[in-house]
DNA sequence: CTATTGGTTCGGAATTATCCGAACCATCCG
DNA sequence: CGGATGGTTCGGATAATTCCGAACCAATAG
């Protein structure tokens, strides 16, 4: 029974790793602790438990478990008369990737705004039938406009239901 | 004139070329070329052009091409008594980044489901204390739901207006 | 003081990604 | 045919990423 459960964790580990892998560019050992201390929770994931459920050096889960802390992916919390750091996600990590996420719209549509000052401009200069198609832009930032408006509102909703807990 | 909106192009191809790499993991001479084609528009861009002046060797610039083919991003036409292809955007380019970060979205939520599923089971087994909140789980598969729903709707009428032109 | 536990640091090994050059093919031109 | 043009393929060289082991430090336990 228990012994299930870990097995599925373990497999729940790999699958979300690569996902964080890609998501976030973290290196895999990275993406897997990551994962490791989501899917454990509250109770905190040790050091230890990193190195021997991962098979990893201690080096590779100090630096990791370092750099995710630089990243305020992860905290620790502590107890009375143990030296160990029980580690666990910070509470916003999930609003961070939604914020990943706008800010990704968002700059597309920074990019776009650019692309397109930088037609209109060689437009000048172009013969009438090389000369860009502009409304392509037009409506692209338009719709890149709406769509990060509308995921910014949901996004503020969901930080308010967030710091009520 | 020429020449200043020939340095802002490539100015613009290097900018545009970190973008795509990081979006869709190109490598670094892959997006720039992506990103050349772009910024030429209509005209269309020649093997030769890429050569010379992105500084690429042929070979590079060759498999790179290839690739950017089989991901449909770009495609090529010819003129009569003209050996060269003359390189532009896939129409659907844009429209397909709008699918690649849909299409994330749709992942993450997949995601939350299966560790939802996990944590349901893994709870049946905790102590209570170290029971994990499945509120913010709810919330986020939620949020996610309706972001996607709402961009969808926008990437349909985009795509209507695309291709009408 | 010594041993153990928990963790960090650093040098380098192994892997992977990226690009290049050289040799090559295919087509067209004269 | 021979040579130019346009492009492909393949075998590495180079650079970047990722991880490990060994040596080390700091705190506590005995």
């Amino acid at each position: 029974m228990q012994d299930e459960l870990h097995k599925t964790k373990c497999q729940l580990v790999e699958k979300l790793g690569v996902h964080f892998e890609n998501r976030d560019k973290l290196a895999p050992v990275e993406a897997r602790i990551l994962s490791y201390i989501i899917l454990t929770g509250k109770k905190g994931t040790t050091f230890e438990d990193l190195v021997s459920d991962l098979c990893a050096s201690k080096s590779t889960v100090s630096t990791h478990l370092n750099h995710l802390q630089d990243l305020k992916k992860v905290e620790y919390f502590t107890k009375t008369g143990d030296r160990k750091k029980y580690f666990v996600i910070n509470n916003d990590t999930m609003v961070q990737g939604i914020s990943t996420l706008v800010d990704q719209w968002e700059e597309q549509k920074q990019l776009h705004v650019e692309i397109m000052d930088f037609k209109i401009n060689a437009n000048k200069s172009l013969e009438e039938n090389a000369k860009f198609n502009l409304d392509f832009h037009n409506d692209y930032i338009e719709f890149l406009n709406e769509a990060t408006q509308s995921i910014s509102k949901l996004k503020t909703k969901i930080i308010e239901k967030n710091t009520k807990l």
